[in-house]
DNA sequence: GGGGGCCGGGG
DNA sequence: GTGTACGGCCCCC
């Protein structure tokens, strides 16, 4: 037996014979430091709870069925303690295959956590965290153990006992960006005629290079004879940089989907994962995303749109916005003509290309530390936290919580319930006071940003705290509104995020007390994610599309909000300020002097 | 006023 | 993949 450290990067599951396989993949600490692992499981079986009417027909009912076996557990729901099965099935395909024959027995009141992905499923319940540390113990396979088809240079490992989640410092992450140019000289690219002409590459670790069909005297500039031979060169240098995140601009969209159609095209393998496995893509909605096994892509035009409030969100506005400089830009439907020009307009479109790879690697190193850290706390894969709304990642982390406090998850929103939260009344908001008109002289802003977590806490607003009939004795009574809510005992909800603050004080202290620069803005991140995570978790009472939604509690934290703001301005007001404009979660307002 | 459709980024 | 998801704006009735 051999044990193993290293950074869980990213995860997912293979089918092998009719079981399913999780795959962690990681990167190696201590010996053999930097080197790639895929950790197989096969240990883990998808499960999912079922509320029963009566308890033992249930259970007769439910082993009836092709399954691996039935349990009968306890479990606190929305707070009461409840019997629930437990039904553990062969493959996680077996989930969506059985779950409406066994939702549809008579015996069957609901089911329950039927839609947690297989891999999340494995995060949650073995309380491992992505862009953490893990310790296993196994043995390596070599190639003819393993069924997938892998680069040899990547240990293979199969795991046995637990994963265990180690302590660990915040991984030093090696970047690749990318960026590719097309010649387009009508339209839109369209991959069916358009060639690329370039692919830039910029890594945090000091790679500049461009690959091109196009000789150059520039030294960043690799000649290759074809297009085909160009995505080969791009295939060999991710691998032989082996990077931990791959990233683009608006590459989910454009870069990937563009190498996609014409490698296909040109009969190149875009084999980029550390399992040798080929570039895929994964419907999300409205958008793909490009999956790479075993790195992580990520579009950092997504994330620039969560984290930056700007009127345009193009690469160079958002490089502006981060670094105070112009970036130059090549008009897109001017590339072309640059590059037929072959000359000295040749030169400025190799160094423009450039130039946008370096950018997306500077704005990645300025503004991934963020989502790396919520990656952390979150615990689900930082390509799918990359992908995720903040309500979301609110969401998924009270899943873990859920299991950790040994609560049941709520279910989605079936569609029709869905429809009936949007076509509810919407609830009053934040208060807001209209701007007095004018040039205003010493102003002074009163800032409220986490005043709703601190209402949920202090009224303990919580679906399983609230009730329909209560007194003031027992309960907090919201103003205006008069939903009620349980002194005691303390929420679901609310005990979150008060162990989320008192995490924040406590990291803030340490940062505070840190000689150590690298590791006292590790902490700066770490109590900013928390701050956002704890700012965010009010929304899941109020969107429409979540678990834990319940309007009475959306509706009474913004009425104690307003009550707060108020009394807050008429205090302010009695010690000489005069409030000009009030928004949600905070005010601005003048301070009067005395003339005397 | 509310429902449906389109767009964002990329070249 | 234990999927199929945004939010703002414009237009139109």
């Amino acid at each position: 037996m051999e044990t193993k450290r290293f950074v869980l990067l990213d995860i997912d599951y293979i089918t092998e014979g009719d079981k399913a396989v999780v795959r962690l993949f990681g990167k190696i600490k201590g010996d053999e430091e930097g080197k790639s692992i895929i950790v197989l499981d096969k240990n883990f079986k998808p499960y999912i709870y079922v509320v029963p009417r009566d308890i033992e027909t249930c259970a007769d009912d439910v082993s009836e069925l092709e399954v691996e076996s039935v349990e009968w557990v306890r479990k606190n729901d929305n707070g009461q303690d409840k019997d629930f099965l437990k039904v553990i099935l062969n493959h996680p395909q077996d989930v969506p295959k059985l779950r409406d024959i066994i939702r549809d027995l008579e015996s069957v009141e609901d089911i329950r956590e039927h839609d947690i992905p297989f891999y999340r499923r494995y995060l949650v319940d073995k309380g491992i965290f992505p862009m953490s540390e893990v310790e296993v113990d196994g043995k390596c396979l070599t190639g003819n153990d393993v069924k997938f088809s892998c680069e040899e240079d990547v240990c293979i490992f199969q795991m046995e006992g637990e994963p265990r989640p180690l302590e660990s410092e915040f991984p030093e992450l090696k970047i690749l960006s990318f960026d590719i140019e097309v010649r387009n000289p009508k339209g839109m690219p369209q991959a069916e005629v358009d060639e690329i002409i370039m692919i830039s590459l910029s890594s945090n670790q000091g790679l500049e290079k461009v690959i091109s069909t196009a000789k150059s005297s520039l030294d960043f500039v690799e000649t290759v004879k074809t297009e085909a031979r160009m995505l080969e060169r791009f295939v060999e240098i991710v691998k032989s940089e082996n990077p931990d995140l791959l990233i683009g601009y608006n590459s989910d969209n454009f870069d990937m989907p563009y190498i996609r159609d014409r490698a296909a095209k040109l009969g190149v393998k875009l084999k980029l994962g550390t399992d040798g496995s080929q570039l895929k893509f994964m419907r999300r909605g409205f958008a793909n995303a490009g999956l790479v096994k075993g790195r992580i892509h990520v579009d950092l035009y997504l994330l620039m749109r969560r984290y930056l409030t700007l009127d345009r969100y193009t690469l160079e506005r958002v490089y502006r916005e981060l670094f105070g400089e112009e970036k130059r830009d090549i008009p897109g439907d001017e590339i072309f003509e640059y590059w037929d020009d072959g000359g000295k307009k040749l030169e400025m479109l190799f160094n423009y290309s450039l130039d946008d790879a370096v950018a997306v690697t500077k704005i990645g190193e300025k503004m991934l530390p963020l989502s790396l850290e919520l990656t952390r706390i979150v615990g689900q894969p930082f390509f799918d936290i990359a992908r995720m709304t903040t309500g979301q990642m609110v969401e998924w982390y009270l899943i873990r919580k859920a299991y950790e406090y040994g609560d049941m998850v709520p279910n989605k929103p079936s569609s029709s319930q869905y429809s009936q939260r949007r076509h509810k009344k919407r609830i009053a908001g934040g208060y807001v006071k209209d701007p007095v008109k004018g040039l205003h002289e010493n102003i002074v802003s009163f800032d409220f940003r986490s005043l709703y977590p601190s209402i949920i806490i202090s009224k303990n607003v919580s679906p399983d705290t609230f009730v329909e009939e209560c007194d003031e004795d027992t309960c907090h009574i919201a103003p205006e509104v008069g939903h009620k809510f349980l002194k005691e005992p303390v929420g679901f909800v609310p005990s979150i995020i008060g162990n989320i603050l008192k995490e924040r004080v406590r990291i803030k202290t340490q940062m505070k007390a840190s000689e150590n620069p690298r590791e006292k803005q590790i902490l700066d991140v770490q109590q900013q994610a928390l701050k956002r995570l704890a700012n965010s978790m009010y929304g899941v009472y109020g969107y429409s599309r979540f678990r834990w939604y319940r309007i009475e509690c959306a509706d009474a934290v913004t009425a104690w909000g307003r009550d707060f703001i108020k009394k807050t301005m008429k205090k302010a007001e009695d010690y000489g300020f005069k409030a000009i404009y009030a928004d949600t979660d905070g005010f601005y307002a003048t301070y009067i002097e005395d003339d005397d």
